[in-house]
DNA sequence: TCCTAAGCGAGACGGTACGTCTTGTCTTCCA
DNA sequence: TGGAAGACAAGACGTACCGTCTCGCTTAGGA
């Protein structure tokens, strides 16, 4: 069997579909899209999207990985190449490089279950390094609502400069979220 | 005109048929149900459905509409009684009070348009109240850019404790927020 | 109880009922016609036409009733004044004096069920009439087969002529008609 | 494009609503049957059905043109067997074969517009020879007129003689109508 | 003159069928 | 042998009518 040249096909494929979906998100909003138009645009059969794909959330979905292992390599260049290198700049200034990408898929014109992966994602990473910045005190706020705290906060912040395409940089949304939440934690935390 | 009669009843089938949606929502989400559902739990005819609501999303959002109405009184009546009025303390006191009305229209089992929909309304809100706290100054951070902090970071702790059960009081809650949220505010507006 | 007046009210009703439904037949023929549309142009209530009619066929058929009876006056009336009447010249002339009426209940606008009690009508009279004129003879066509071809051939002429407006006049008809079944029914039935 | 097997499964999808369709108007009448009786008896999915037919009326005139078809076929071998070849008979003969197909379709529990289509059909037939055999002449009867007569009086025995299971045989049938015409038409047209 | 019963309008309602839309499955052919 | 074409079953949608119903208003005899 053709092994290589199958598997070049198969990405092609799924890579038009996903490409057809972006598109067809930002031009009408996920909810209004069904798979005849996203496969009529991919000019796919219609047999042919659901050999790849169970649903059209499937299909999403597929877009939230392919968006966290660009992030992994966006993250590691940044951590390498700064001396006080910001996980959360590094957030903000990865949206606004694939700013299409992000608005499809986390932007209003998106779906639910997007941003919920999303949220989900960055609260597992959360959950990893947050403790040991956070140590538990009596008397503090428990670490989980600070965790939902600053993941609402964050996404909120990111989505809403998003969609509404305000015009603030990355390094000053970072930095005014920054400014906005370290008084507080600190305060909480006693750090 | 029989006006009297032809209300009453008009309002009791509204009534019915929002409730049988909240029942519905709790216990299988707002996706999963159709309107043969509703009319049936609701017993009532497909077409007195469509002569009050063009949707289901419309009758969902009749329900925000409803609560808003008990929400102003319960606000009116915070401030009445209390020496030290905190609006927050009062949205959590009047989501705890209403659990599974707020759990079915603002929770994970709701659906994002009526989420869309009561961040819209508390934004609007705001926008009345915080220019007065939050004087614009040189150098701090927009006063939209704290707004949709506030706003997202309320939400997102409101429904995560809705949905989870969180075992802390409303006044814990209202508190926890308060503490997470002033300092940072102090320090980027200067007050 | 107030007898006197109700009756006349209730005339009124069924006539206006009556009226709003030939027109309406006219206009856009029976089976586009709603019970809305019948109670708007005769400006009655819903409840109202119910308590009258059990259908829009009731109120059709009760419009042959009132046919009948008015056609009952004219054949007395033909029979009284002529030395050869001829029963086929009354019913063409009765048609040709309502036109519109026979138009809307018997026309192409109108309804089946109409047709067909019309010619259950006709046939009862035939029933009791025909056997003294044609007595059953060996190897002559059964009287039941006359019947049914004489019976279809007058009603589709009639109705032919009725809707297509087709310019002879009732004598012309009844003369043609005649001219064409006569000499067949003669030689089959040997008079 | 694999156009064979799709036509197969069309025909046979077509052949099942059309069987179906017949069944149930002998078992009830076609104004009783809903869309879903015919779809269930038929076991085809409601898409399905709205694919091939517009309409329940689509669905039921697309049985006259196969009745017409296998009419023509059926003339020809009538006229290519016999020394005096009679259309009248051959119409009685075909019915007679097709027994259920017939009531079905031109019977009492069809449709209307069913039966004006055969006539409409029969018409046209008509249109094109009767001239040649009833030329007009002065003071004879129109042609039209004598062409009504002709439809009607067939059209009447036809279906009579079809509906109420009347014991003569199609010959006998098309004895009797044309020694209850010919005589008629003869005088009339002077031939 | 008031009373009262019937006729009536208005229109909400439960129910049923319609024709449309989308989904996910399947079969068949083609490259 | 994988993908394209597209027929298909399933079932929800929003619309259109139906026949039932409840409610007050009107009206004209009989008290």
């Amino acid at each position: 069997m053709p092994a290589a040249a199958t598997d070049r096909r198969v990405r092609r494929t799924r890579e038009l579909l996903r490409r057809a979906l972006v598109e067809l998100i930002l031009e009408k909003g996920y909810d209004r899209i069904t798979v005849q138009d996203i496969i009529d645009r991919a000019d796919v059969g219609r047999s042919t999207f659901y050999a790849h794909y169970t649903d059209k959330d499937d299909l999403l979905l597929s877009g939230l990985e392919e968006l966290a292992a660009t992030f992994e390599e966006h993250m590691e260049r940044h951590f390498a190449s700064r001396a006080e290198p910001n996980p959360v700049l590094a957030a903000f200034q990865h949206a606004d490089r694939q700013r299409d990408l992000y608005k499809a898929l986390a932007g209003k014109r998106g779906a639910e279950v997007m941003r919920a992966g999303l949220r989900r994602r960055i609260r597992e990473v959360m959950m990893r390094r947050m403790p040991e910045f956070l140590p538990h005190r009596d008397g503090a706020v428990p670490v989980e609502v600070t965790m939902e705290f600053l993941l609402s906060s964050l996404l909120g912040l990111l989505v809403w400069w998003l969609d509404n395409d305000v015009p603030y940089t990355a390094e000053e949304m970072a930095d005014m979220y920054m400014r906005l939440i370290v008084p507080g934690v600190k305060a909480v935390h006693g750090i």
